[in-house]
DNA sequence: ACCCATAGCTAATCAGAGTAGCTTTTGGGC
DNA sequence: GCCCAAAAGCTACTCTGATTAGCTATGGGT
């Protein structure tokens, strides 16, 4: 009986790619041990459990959301920063949506992985945003409302909320500029430089 | 053994009862039936499936979102009804988490008063957004971007993803005063009128 | 060639969803 | 007040998925 290789970086891939195809909620041991060619309590020799497993895949998905978010602002500041961060975070959404919701809906565990993994996503949107010139809680409130105005289109996006058949690209980038209007709104009432 | 006198309609109050203490994730058949006092089994003579159920809370918490919206925007129109409703909207989600999430990651069965509320809610939307004086795509992208922006700010407090303790209520409301701003600037495009 | 850490296995337990079929309550007609 | 059919509830069973226990075989390092 041939080994099938496995290690827990492999098991967690594959837990992922799963998740993308099958929906957050369709990830399973059951599906991932003969997606992995192994038997279901084989699994165990490389996770601790399905949550465990869970919580794994959502720090994957923020590690990656946060490179893709990195590499698309090198080189940009202000306002087309905001523009490139909005069009990487829904490009890595729809192409992997079921790990793009395990780092909204993982189970809040204690994983040092996952939450260093947020803290840094945290700090790299806040320093994109730096340019609109806002400080203190004005900052945090311009990442909260630019994580909650991606994240909610997103969000309904790939739960097919939109029943209309109208073009969603033009809807996406419509509220990214209200938003790059907005944050910038709060800026001139911040720093009356005029 | 005296009966606990059931119906489907108690049923499903119970089960967003349930949704709303234990998450979404959490409404099971086993839970229902011990808050209810009966057997498992018993559930199956009012609902037909566990699927089944989540779609009728699905349905009840629309309803019940779109009776909340209703009221909120009696008398009002424009800039007044959208932050009226931006509360009425959070409010709900707040107070029923469970029935809110069902609204959105319900199963997207065929459920006919799902697809029912989910169309008035649309509709109502729209005729509270008129006063902006948008039309057509434009119309329908207000409705996404505003649909978009209230749910993601609600859904990532509900699954606790703010992590810093600064005032959510405020980093709301400037939300609220951003997408009202931006919504419209689009309507001065849309009707030069000046 | 040997050894032991470990990847993988079978077997078993436990919980939850769903089905079959039986029993009993209950409300309406007489 | 009595009778009966519909419905409400039950027990027993099956099935699937997660998890644990304990056995076996592989394969890299010596």
């Amino acid at each position: 009986m041939p080994r099938a290789g496995l290690n827990a970086a492999k098991v967690v891939e594959q837990a992922a790619e799963l998740a993308d195809e099958a929906g957050w909620d369709g990830l399973s041991l059951a599906g991932l041990a003969s997606r992995c060619g192994v038997r279901l309590p084989s699994l165990y020799k490389h996770i601790a459990s399905l949550d465990a497993l869970r919580l794994e895949v959502s720090a994957l998905g923020l590690r990656e959301l946060t490179a893709a978010l990195t590499s698309s602002v090198v080189g940009k500041s202000g306002s087309a920063a905001l523009h490139a961060m909005a069009d990487a975070y829904r490009t890595y959404a729809l192409a992997h949506p079921g790990r793009y919701q395990a780092t909204v809906s993982a189970p809040t565990g204690e994983h040092p992985g996952q939450d260093q993994a947020a803290v840094e996503l945290f700090q790299l949107v806040k320093a994109a945003l730096s340019a609109y010139g806002l400080s203190g809680d004005d900052a945090i409130d311009a990442v909260r409302a630019l994580r909650a105005t991606l994240h909610g289109f997103v969000h309904l996006e790939t739960n097919h909320a939109f029943g209309l058949p109208t073009d969603v690209d033009r809807s996406y980038r419509r509220l990214v500029e209200g938003i790059d209007t907005a944050i910038a709104g709060w800026a001139s009432n911040e720093q009356p430089s005029n």
